[in-house]
RNA sequence: GGGCCGGUAGCUCAGCACGGAAGAGCGGGGGGCUCUUAACCCCUAGGUCGCGGGUUCAAAUCCCGCCCGGCCCGCCA
């Protein structure tokens, strides 16, 4: 069966082709987003990822398509309860209330506003996660392209009211409505003004504000109501593919009757689109909670970035049907990298398992263009995990490299590409472990305090070897203090032991003394980091 | 009132569009690795496939009804 994006290109080029003269190149995609507050990951499922996978299968088809993302920056800032809680100052934000989101100052002072503010961490890491996307706001778009279609809509506002209007039966727009929302110059607030007379050479509103005031601004600095807004936007930008989240896909709900008004109005067919579900944070203690923006309920694509490669989260978007509800949670990325790892493996013929073809497929779409020549070298996530936190700071690829063919896992040369795949996946992974890690992945040394606690029950696994380890400390006080002498002084200690079992509970009397558990990562490397002194100090509380 | 998604092993889920002896990963348990990792390798899950009907030689898979959970829309943008 083939993958849910190729069946989607296949019915977009069908639809072009039935609705639209001829298929126009390019073929634009847009998506949506209303900058109201955290720009979670949830919103690269539909309006990024999905977008760009499609353009990636369309591109294979021959075809030239540009990707877009619109975000509504005209909208009203209407200040949630989350919203105003976002400033320091709670009150003082009260009055910002019904500003365009664009008006809103940044609330920690760091951007030129809110929308550059809460853009930051999505925008920014955006090309991590699809290449090329064309970011507009609507605050320009109002300013240029939109500006022929406000005028369509205005001067055919009777039949936009009509049509709108059965959609609302119970609160009909009057006679004479507009479907425009200006801006009020001196309470800055957007729609709350009547509107007395359009201009539409001047392009200008004359207005009463709710605040009293009654003047004359641009139209450019208002917005139209927001059905006729989304159809105004598909015949400005030509948008032929636009997906929605399931908020808009209930049947007459405001995809259809923008879809209607596009028509209608523009004379234009609607874009062809497909509905998709949110996504939710999954926490560690398993509740669950559906990311919103404007409820700051989430986390952003530059928190993923930080601790996880991007195609993981496209291989999870790509992997799951669009309908279907995804939980996330920071804390499972070594769990989302493995499926990414093994749809990778899967892709290149490493591995077999059933439905191979979406599988492949899925992988293939996830990385696009940066698609390795072959199956890279993988060191599992949780593997990187605990590695990154027993090599040192400075020249740890290669430190991590050299563990790794140590311990057999590595073993063989790696080309650039993949050096280059390890030491992303390292970074990820120390920063993984900085902030999401379990206390279990945690390796950290006890203070000497606890050690000597500890050693009470630690000296009973090595009762009977008190003469070993003396001839261990001595041997570790003359020593050069590096690997493969420490590696040595132990294993010649070990070797007097009589069995298995008795060098079980030396190492675990030893994880005990550092750790404060009966486990941990490869002992002699662990001990390179330490000072001898310590470690001296500390194997002396055994005997 | 309308719409969507889910209910399969302790957990997360796959399998259902084309019905044919209940699956994976993780956790848990056991073992292996000339040296010790929660790396890697091997073994181990006996679960009314939400419930009830129907179709069928055969249903987790198709049809009908119901129950439970999560979510969206009901005229904001």
């Amino acid at each position: 069966m083939p993958h849910w994006i190729d069946e989607l290109a296949e019915k977009l080029l069908q639809y072009l082709e039935s609705h639209f003269d001829k298929i126009s190149e390019p073929i634009i995609l847009n998506g949506g987003l209303s900058v109201s507050g955290l720009q979670h990951v949830g919103r690269l499922r539909g309006e990024i990822t999905l977008n760009s996978a499609l353009r990636y299968a369309l591109e294979e088809r021959g075809y030239k398509v540009k990707q877009f993302l619109t975000l509504y920056t005209q909208d009203e800032w209407k200040g949630k309860k989350p919203q105003i809680e976002a400033f320091d100052n709670p009150s003082e934000a009260r009055k910002y209330i019904g500003f365009r989101l664009i008006d809103v100052p940044d609330p920690k002072g760091c951007h030129k506003n809110w929308v550059e503010h809460f853009w930051d961490d999505f925008g920014g890491v955006l090309d991590h996660f699809a290449p090329d996307v064309n970011v507009i706001t609507t605050t320009q778009l109002y300013k240029d392209k939109l500006k022929k279609y406000v005028k369509i809509a205005i001067q055919r506002a009777d039949h936009v009211r009509k049509i709108i209007n059965k959609y609302r039966k119970r609160k009909p727009f009057p006679e004479n409505w507009l479907p425009l929302l200006p801006r009020c110059e001196k309470c800055g607030r957007i729609g709350k003004a009547k509107i007395l007379e359009v201009n539409l050479d001047k392009y200008t509103v004359k207005y009463r504000c709710e605040c009293g005031f009654e003047g004359e601004s641009s139209i450019e600095t208002g917005k139209l109501n927001w059905r006729i807004e989304w159809s105004a936007i598909w015949a400005a930008l030509g948008v032929h593919f636009e997906p929605y989240g399931k908020d808009h896909a209930t049947p007459g709900g405001s995809r259809d009757s923008a879809s209607e008004l596009s028509i209608e109005i523009f004379g234009r067919a609607p874009p062809f689109g497909t509905p998709y579900e949110w996504v939710g944070v999954l926490n560690p203690d398993r509740t669950k909670k559906v990311m919103g923006s404007s409820d700051f309920v989430g986390f952003t694509p530059r928190q993923w970035y930080e601790v996880a490669e991007p195609e993981v989260l496209r291989y999870i978007y790509l992997t799951v049907p669009i309908m279907k509800q995804v939980f996330l949670g920071l804390h499972k990325v070594p769990e989302y990298t493995n499926n990414f790892d093994f749809g990778e493996r899967i892709y290149f013929g490493e591995e077999s398992a059933e439905d191979v073809e979406e599988i492949k497929r899925a992988y293939e779409l996830a990385v696009m263009y940066n698609k390795p020549q072959s199956c890279p070298f993988r060191l599992s996530f949780s593997h990187a995990a605990l590695l990154v936190q027993v090599i040192s700071e400075e020249n740890f690829l290669e430190e991590a490299i050299a563990r790794l063919k140590e311990t057999g896992i590595l073993k063989k040369e790696l080309d650039l590409t993949e050096r280059k795949l390890l030491e992303t996946r390292l970074n990820k992974a120390k920063n993984w472990v900085k902030y999401y890690a379990p206390d279990n992945m945690r390796i950290s040394i006890i203070s000497f305090e606890e050690s000597i606690k500890i050693a009470k029950d630690a000296i009973l696994l090595v009762k009977d070897k008190s003469k070993q380890i003396k001839m261990l400390v001595d041997k570790f006080t003359s020593i050069p203090w590096a690997l493969d002498a420490i590696k040595e002084s132990m294993k010649e200690i070990t070797a007097t032991f009589d069995d298995n079992k008795a060098i079980k509970d030396f190492f675990r009397a030893l994880y005990l003394v550092f750790l404060g558990k009966s486990f941990g990562p490869r002992m002699a490397p662990l001990l390179t980091l330490l000072q001898r002194e310590d470690v001296i100090r500390r194997i002396k509380l055994l005997i």
